[in-house]
DNA sequence: GTAAACACTATTGTCTACAAATTTGTTTCA
DNA sequence: TGAAACAAATTTGTAGACAATAGTGTTTAC
């Protein structure tokens, strides 16, 4: 096999092993995995639907084994479920499961605010309190929901972020790309942004102070209260 | 295609679809992932160790691809590491990334206990309080750490089947099979096993009396003691 | 006319061969 | 002697072919 000696390598001998780890051929299938996440999370692609290899191995334009790879990975997360020969469906969400997606939800929510606090000066998130007294009340009052929602993510974006705790971040990850439909349901439910604006108006006062137990009760108070309020609406839900 | 009719297969036009979803063929895959974790949680693999596709393939007798897709789901579940085109070793813990998996447990560990003492009637932890008391005190002043950790295990595993929370399982699991192995050098840490005991003695009282919220509460300082202790001599550790 | 047996199609599961890349070993030139 | 250039071998990544299984439609026997 002739080897090129191809381009510019002016490489010694034994090259420093620090790379940037991915390229482009390599990780295609995770694009895949990203891209299927996105439409089950997102519902584009509905809870029951079945996912043919062949099909997506075209429309990706990559060999069925880069889609099987996929599909392993969406199976692991628990997004999709795979019967034996039968193949892959999307995973539908029991009103069980929910629950217990909230009780867990509920102690990580709550650790993730106190380490936020933790671990970042108080004046750091001044901006957010603002924000949570500004234009949120009026987003919650005109039921601008998308806007609403925009916020809250960034809240927690912000909040994950500063906790710093890769594992943790992981795991409410795993949890939100599943529940990740149900909060444009709860939004809407009666009372509920305003019930969310205040708790969350609380939970960022704590940590506007540096009390990072009251941010950590208060984040899990209003994890509860989210799902009081789905356990009530239930039958309207689901 | 000539098709044998073969058999005894005298299923009627649609069968009922309520299969075992298992048979031995599909889920050989699954049996080299199990063997692979147990080898790397408890160490018989180091840490920074590479695993060889085909050494691999050879030993569990199967193909290269069988092999492949447990590596992938060996790597989504943290234990190992892959670098494209230089293969997959064994991850490394850090002491930083023990504190993350510390932090993560302490609330999920809490979380746990609140949810078995909800859901099960008081009296069933009888046992256990009156093996912490008992057996296990014995376990501790002898140094029998072996017994010991199997008595610690069962209260755990009693704890996650009386949680009824699959999503939380599912998490614990991921931690404990990446620290399982620390469990054992911190058992033997000065004092460290007669402070785990008292301090379970007392989650299991609150758990005997149905007091969720204490048990909660206690099974938290638990695991900050146990996290303080593991700070507190870190030198001697990693 | 109904139900079982049969053949066919579609889809998933498995394996092997090939390509690309990295590491290792050897040689050559200052 | 030492470092760079080159070649070989090992290892991972990709693709496609083949086999097995489940689902569907059709025929046939009672």
């Amino acid at each position: 096999m002739i080897q090129t000696t191809d381009s510019a390598k002016p490489k010694s001998r034994r090259q420093a092993p620090a790379q940037l780890a991915m390229a482009s051929p390599a990780n295609r299938m995770q694009e895949i995995v990203d891209v299927l996440r996105d439409r089950i999370a997102s519902q584009q692609v509905p809870p029951g639907s079945k996912l043919l290899e062949q099909d997506l191995a075209e429309e990706f334009n990559a060999p069925r084994t880069a889609v099987r790879e996929a599909l392993a990975a969406l199976e692991q997360r628990g997004l999709i479920q795979r019967i034996p020969n039968r193949g892959a469906v999307v995973m539908r969400l029991e009103m069980e499961q929910v629950f217990h997606l909230y009780d867990t939800r509920e102690v990580l929510e709550g650790l993730c605010s106190r380490l936020a606090t933790e671990n970042s000066r108080a004046e750091s998130w001044q901006d957010l309190v603002e924000m949570f007294h500004g234009p949120m009340v009026g987003y919650a009052e005109n039921a601008d929901f998308d806007a609403f929602i925009a916020g809250y993510e960034l809240f927690r974006r912000r909040s994950q972020t500063a906790a710093a705790n890769p594992i943790l971040t992981q795991m409410l990850d795993s949890i939100y790309e599943k529940t990740q439909v149900l909060i444009r349901r709860i939004i809407i439910l009666p009372g509920r942004a305003k019930a969310g604006l205040q708790e969350h108006q609380a939970v960022l006062q704590a940590m506007r102070q540096g009390d990072a137990a009251a941010a950590e009760s208060l984040r899990r108070s209003n994890m509860r209260s989210a799902k009081d309020c789905l356990m009530r609406y239930q039958k309207y839900l689901l």
